[in-house]
RNA sequence: GCCCCCGUAGUUCAACGGAUAGAACAUUGGGUUUCUAACCCAACGACGUAGGUUCGAUUCCUACCGGGGGUACCA
């Protein structure tokens, strides 16, 4: 915190810092805050400590600076509030926005980030599930890059394990290569589902589909063939859902390539004495505070935890990342806390920073979704729900547009609905699935930002004369709240980054958003008499635009020039 | 049984241990001859229960009640 403050109050080729800063040395980054005080409070800022002694000696150095910046200081129990000298501040601060454009709130950690989201199963259509790993994964992916890391995303696929056996075994008994060639992802589905349920009736079909797995980890060249041609068709569907979300990964693999390697990580364990026989060729771990769980199956094969750790293993080694996040969900808590465990023990993560982020189920009336039960929700299902919606706004709202335009709104404004929809909420917390939010248009929306961005674009597209004032200066309340909520943008984007937490961006665009269509309400921009106050409010409103856009880009949202 | 997560307005969600708990939707009442009314203004309305720690608890701890998830040969 004391950086952020440091960063943003001296910035290169800026006479805007204070100098008090200078002895900020001697407190840490966790003993002050930067707030905006709730309404009732007069103060412009307010730092906040939980030391009185750091409280006490912070407020009388700032009084005794005596800068530009800060009019007055008044300390108040566990806070200093600061009183600003507002026409400085005001001008300082849209400038230095100006002066950086969108790379306003970039930030320099030159670090690392290996990230792995999304991760579909291979011969299911992505579903509502998915949703939450790919936007989530993609937001913390460029939260990061702005933070200065250079990320790597990999895609890391489903495509192994014995729900391949159990495709392997329904397509022997009931597959039909004519509705496959049709619509694979689609047929394959109903195949899993047909097994699910035969399975129900007569369990030893599951004995069959472990075979199966058992002679593809033993490289049987007919049911390679088969497994190759189940994985193709499912990956080009995926690459056009992320197409549509702009995504790009810079790798996809899957847990197919690393069950040779698996198998040798088995073979140190129990070099190692690190896991005990089971029943014939399994393996069993005990590790403190852990359940015990299974490293190999009684007949040989693999499992989804020890193919993870030869992935985990591998990114290390050919990446060597500062840090690596797994956006998965919270149901695989307790896997991941078991491959960590085992990893530390076999000294394969040592000092790099390994971290699950996990996030809420999505539920539908309050219980977990289910393929097999039909409550699942495809993906592609509801952007054209949500696309087709938006289309019909707008042939009601903007009539005027041409086809053309109507189209790349639509689609615009209905995929940023359903993605915002997503990540507005604490990834923590399980999240109800609502048809009726998920297509609201109104506040609390990405529409509501992006007419937000679309009226201030209207604003500028009209003036003839955009000219940057020597002064940018202000009359009301409202304008001087907006200066107040971009200055903080960099503090959000940074806590949004450390606590992994998309959602706090969401929030706070929000807020400022309204508080600029609250200004955009009831003042006049273009109509402005004073024309250096008409130039500055113009520029407010550009900056508002620029933050807006940014903001939007970073969670994967675009935004119409129009609407 | 054991482990993990969650209980905030009628509903869906916010709130680094801090100031009078914020929004949106719904409901009620206002606002457009002037920059996009997909908007703005106003009213109404909430921390599951009981203790504890703290100057201060929605936030941390304990118990209970309620909901969800996980718990070895799925991923």
């Amino acid at each position: 915190m004391i950086n952020f403050i440091k960063n943003i109050f001296s910035q290169k080729n800026e006479d805007f810092y204070f100098s008090f800063l200078k002895d900020l040395e001697t407190v840490t980054e966790k003993d002050v805050t930067l707030n905006i005080p709730p309404s009732h409070i007069e103060a412009d800022f307010a730092l906040m400590t939980n030391n009185p002694k750091i409280n006490k000696y912070l407020s009388n150095k700032i009084k005794d600076s005596k800068n530009k910046y800060i009019d007055e200081v008044k300390a108040a129990g566990p806070f200093i509030n600061l009183f600003l000298n507002k026409k400085t501040f005001y001008n300082k601060t849209l400038k230095n926005i100006i002066a950086r454009e969108n790379s306003y709130g970039n930030n320099k950690i030159n670090k690392k980030l290996f990230i792995e989201y999304s991760s579909p199963n291979i011969a299911k259509p992505l579903g509502i599930g998915h949703l939450r790993s790919t936007v989530i994964g993609e937001a913390l992916a460029k939260i990061h890059e702005k933070q200065g890391y250079r990320v790597f995303r990999e895609n890391y696929l489903g495509d192994w394990g014995t729900q391949f056996g159990k495709l392997v075994y329904a397509y022997k008994e009931w597959g039909n290569d004519e509705e496959i060639k049709k619509n694979p992802t689609k047929e394959l589905k109903n195949l899993y589902v047909r097994f699910q349920k035969e399975s129900e009736k007569d369990k030893s079909i599951e004995d069959n589909a472990r075979e199966f797995l058992n002679k593809l980890e033993n490289g049987d060249k007919e049911l390679m063939k088969l497994w190759e041609s189940f994985r193709e068709p499912s990956v080009v569907g995926f690459k056009k859902t992320y197409t549509r979300l702009g995504i790009k990964f810079d790798r996809f693999s899957g847990e197919s390539e690393y069950v040779k390697q698996s198998l040798d990580l088995i073979n140190e364990c129990e070099k190692r004495g690190l896991c005990e026989k089971g029943e014939g060729k399994s393996l069993i771990v005990e590790l403190d505070g852990l359940p015990s769980f299974l490293l190999r199956k009684k007949d040989g094969s693999t499992l989804y935890l020890t193919r993870d750790l030869a992935a985990l293993k591998d990114r290390i080694k050919n990446h060597n990342p500062d840090k690596i996040l797994y956006i998965v969900g919270n149901e695989q808590k307790l896997h991941f806390r078991q491959l960590f465990a085992l990893a530390e023990k076999l000294k394969i993560i040592e000092d790099h920073n390994v971290e699950h982020v996990g996030y809420g189920l999505i539920l539908s009336n309050g219980k977990k979704m289910s393929t097999r039960k039909g409550t699942t929700v495809m993906l592609s299902e509801i952007f054209n729900e949500s696309v087709s919606k938006s289309k019909k706004i707008i042939e009601e709202k903007s009539p005027e547009l041409l086809k053309e335009e109507k189209k790349e709104i639509s689609e615009i404004l209905g995929v940023g609905s359903v993605v915002y929809n997503d990540l507005r909420h604490d990834r923590e917390k399980d999240i109800n699935f609502d048809w009726d939010k998920v297509l609201s248009f109104e506040g609390g929306s990405a529409v509501y930002l992006q007419y937000t961005y679309a009226r201030i674009m209207s604003i500028i597209n009209k003036v003839s004369n955009d000219s940057i004032p020597h002064k940018l200066t202000f009359e009301n309340d409202l304008e001087f709240d907006l200066a107040k909520q971009l200055f903080i943008f960099p503090k959000i984007l940074n806590i949004s980054c450390e606590n992994e937490e998309p959602h706090k961006i969401c929030s706070y665009l929000e807020d400022l958003a309204q508080s600029f269509n609250s200004f955009y309400g009831n003042t006049s921009i273009i109509n402005t008499e004073n024309s250096n106050l008409k130039l500055s409010r113009i520029q407010l409103a550009k900056q508002v635009s620029v933050v807006i856009k940014e903001g939007l880009r970073i969670l994967g949202i675009a935004v119409p020039n129009k609407m």
